[in-house]
Parts: C-alpha cells; sequence; structure tokens
DNA sequence: ACGCAATATGAATACTGATTCATGTTTCAA
DNA sequence: TTGAAACATGAATCAGTATTCATATTGCGT
C-alpha cells in the first residue's frame, strides 16, 4: 500500500506522449510474439523484452494479457474493415466487388499473418471478441449482398449465409495458399476462386 | 527407481481388457473437457475426474496431454473420412456429392462439436496434426473434383483451390450455423449453398 | 524551477497445473 | 495357483509465469 494515491492507467489511453509510444511499442510486440508463439506460449516477460522495456510496465498499460490480445483483435477489425472498404471503392458491381475484397483480403493476411493468427486464435482465448468481429463482418457484408440481389447484380439467396459461406472461403484461402505458402501466388487464387463463385460448378 | 524393471505402456495399446476400457474412457472424457473449455484451460485432473479415474492413471495411457489431443485429431480424421466417403456413396454425379457431403459435415458437426473444435484448435496446440488433417481431406477432395471435371459433371477449374475453398465453406458455415445456433437449420442452410455453389452469383 | 501526476523498473510473490514416483491391486498365461 | 506383467493410485515434486509492489525517474502544466 503506498501512502500516496496510487494512479496506474488501467483505463483510457495514457496521457503523455512517451506513454503513447510505449503503448504501440507494447502492442506491436504482442502482435510480433503472439503471432509467432501462440497466446498461451507467448510470455508476458516475451512481450516485454520485444518491446525493449521493463516487464512491470507491462501493467502500467494493460490489465492482462487477455487485454492486450483483445486489442490485437479489435485493431485487426479497424483495419480489415478499412482494407476492404478501400479496395471496394473502385468497384463498379458487386462481382467486381467480391474480387477486389478478395485480393485485398489475401495481400493483408500476406502483410499482417500474425493479425490474421490472432483473430483465428481468439476463438478460443476471447470467444467474445471474435464473434463480435465476424458477426459485425458478416452483417456489413450481408447487407451489400442484398442491395447487389435488389439491383440485379448477382442472383437471389439469402444473403446471410452467402456472407459466412464467402467469408469461410476468404479465411480458408488465406490460411492455405497465403500463410502455408513461400511465395503466395494471390492472383492466380483469387482468379479461379473468382470463376467459381461467379459461374458456379454447373456446367 | 524401482528394483524391478517398471513398465508404463508408453507406446501401442494397452494389453488388457481393462486397459483397452480406461484409455476409451480417459479418451472421451478428454474430448468432452477439451471440447468444453479448451486445450489449456483443461486440466489433466479434470480429464481424469471426467473419466473417474485416478490421475496418474492418465499417464499409463498417453505421455502428455498433447498426446491425448492428438489423439484426437486423428479420431476426427477417421470418422470424418468414413461419415463423408459414407454419405456420398449414394450421389449420382458430383453436384449431388456435393450437397451430400456438405448436409453430413454438417451433421456430424452437430453430433459431436466438441470434435469439432478441438480439429480447429489443434492450429494452435499441434499444427502438424492440424494440417495433416486437412491436406488429406483435401488431396481426396481434389481428386473427386478432377474426377468429376473429366466427366464433365462439373466446370473446369483449379481443383485444389476449389477444394480448399470448398472446405472452407463447410467450416465457417458448421461454426456459425450450427456451432452458435440452439436450433440449427440444417437443410435451409445446404440448400442455399448448394444454391450457390451450383449456379453461381452471376446472374 | 517546482511539484504532482505519469511512467519505469525488476525482484518478490503467488499460484497453477503438468508430470513423477513409491507403493498397492488386478489380470492372465502357464 | 501363482508370479510377473499390467494397471491404479494420489500425494509430492517441480517448473513456469502472471501479477504485484516498493521504489525510482520523467514529463509537463503552472
Amino acid at each position: 500500500m503506498n501512502q500516496y494515491s496510487y494512479c496506474v492507467m488501467t483505463q483510457g489511453l495514457p496521457k503523455t506522449k512517451r506513454g503513447l509510444e510505449r503503448r504501440a511499442q507494447l502492442l506491436h510486440a504482442a502482435e510480433v510474439v503472439i503471432g509467432d508463439k501462440g497466446f498461451s506460449m507467448a510470455s508476458i516477460a516475451d512481450i516485454t523484452r520485444e518491446a525493449e522495456t521493463a516487464l512491470g510496465t507491462f501493467y502500467i498499460y494493460f490489465r492482462s494479457k487477455e487485454e492486450i490480445f483483445r486489442e490485437l483483435v479489435l485493431e485487426m477489425g479497424r483495419l480489415t474493415r478499412a482494407m476492404v472498404a478501400e479496395a471496394v471503392t473502385e468497384a463498379p458491381d458487386r462481382l467486381a466487388a467480391e474480387r477486389a475484397g478478395l485480393h485485398a483480403f489475401l495481400s493483408f493476411v500476406a502483410d499482417r499473418p500474425a493479425l490474421y493468427r490472432i483473430v483465428e486464435e481468439a476463438r478460443f482465448v476471447d470467444p467474445e471478441a471474435y464473434r463480435n468481429y465476424f458477426t459485425s463482418f458478416a452483417r456489413a457484408y450481408a447487407a451489400q449482398l442484398r442491395r447487389a440481389q435488389a439491383a440485379g447484380e448477382i442472383t437471389e439467396g439469402d444473403a446471410e449465409i452467402r456472407a459466412w459461406a464467402l467469408m469461410g472461403i476468404s479465411k480458408t484461402l488465406g490460411e492455405r495458399f497465403v500463410l502455408w505458402e513461400d511465395k503466395p501466388d494471390i492472383d492466380r487464387v483469387v482468379e479461379e476462386t473468382f470463376r467459381m463463385i461467379s459461374e458456379g460448378l454447373v456446367p
């Protein structure tokens, strides 16, 4: 117990420039370390070592290991939303948007493999964050599909199911053909997949 | 150290009837407990409690927590293989097989949610087992697609990419519309999805 | 230039849980 | 029936690491 009230910032952002930088360092280090070793194998000591700071400093910025993890999932949410939105801006219609969105997502996985892995691990580490991430994404996706159906740009069908099915394609192709591949050929994967979802399997 | 050489069965199956039963009890308990709490939250004590046996007994049958986990992933492999193979037997052509396979998979997820979850968690707990599971499945799947293409039952396209894309659909729909749903409507999900992959999105 | 809030430090604490072990009990082939 | 192999037990060991804390140092408004 201290004589003067101790204020460790367990809420809100740091007040000083240095504080903001440290917090960013820790987030970046956590992305690297947790993305590499996984949540349970990554220790706080690993993270602070990567961030070149002292162990105790971690707890000035985050309440727990779970909290910094959740922060990373939220960051992933902001990034993917922004990225897909931007990629889709130029698209003249929904089909083009599908192609552009898939390409953007796979490129993102190639750029930030650790974040991709972290979001997937969230299913087990922080199920609520995981669900929020995907349901909010799916909601927006389904809305777009409904709009496109109304505009006659795509065939009719249950937009929610389709949204999840299409997200499933992206997730799995990202893992198999980006994460597992030394030299991913994103263009080829996008073209093949686009052909399949456009034309279907019926000859 | 013991005076007479101690032989704990760290390899192969148990030699007695009782041993085989115990091992099966432990595997079942592990499926329940790990499927429910996740790998890191599930303790050996939890598993032996569920199996109604003593703590130390666990190590007579399995070298480690990782080993019993891997065993469950392998079991899932055997089961899904058998199940899909059986479901697809009756199918007159590849399209019908796709529908039947998706239906069988989603039904399996509904029946054994714990196993589904365990396989997904293997990505982080035992990446090699995870990869083996999906690559061997994908190999067989792609072979079927190539055969169907040659027979003119489906359109042309890269069979490997398609296999992974279709697996991705199943995985994700299983999670969203079976695991997350109180009363899953598997038929509806299968019909909608089948329509999408058959006809495609182009009007 | 002062002083309080904010930030930094890393040794010490506290707890969890995997694995081992010494010692029984049971099975089963000969 | 018997004895050696198989199996059962759970308290004790042992290692790892999340989190706390008492004590500095730094930032910054005034």
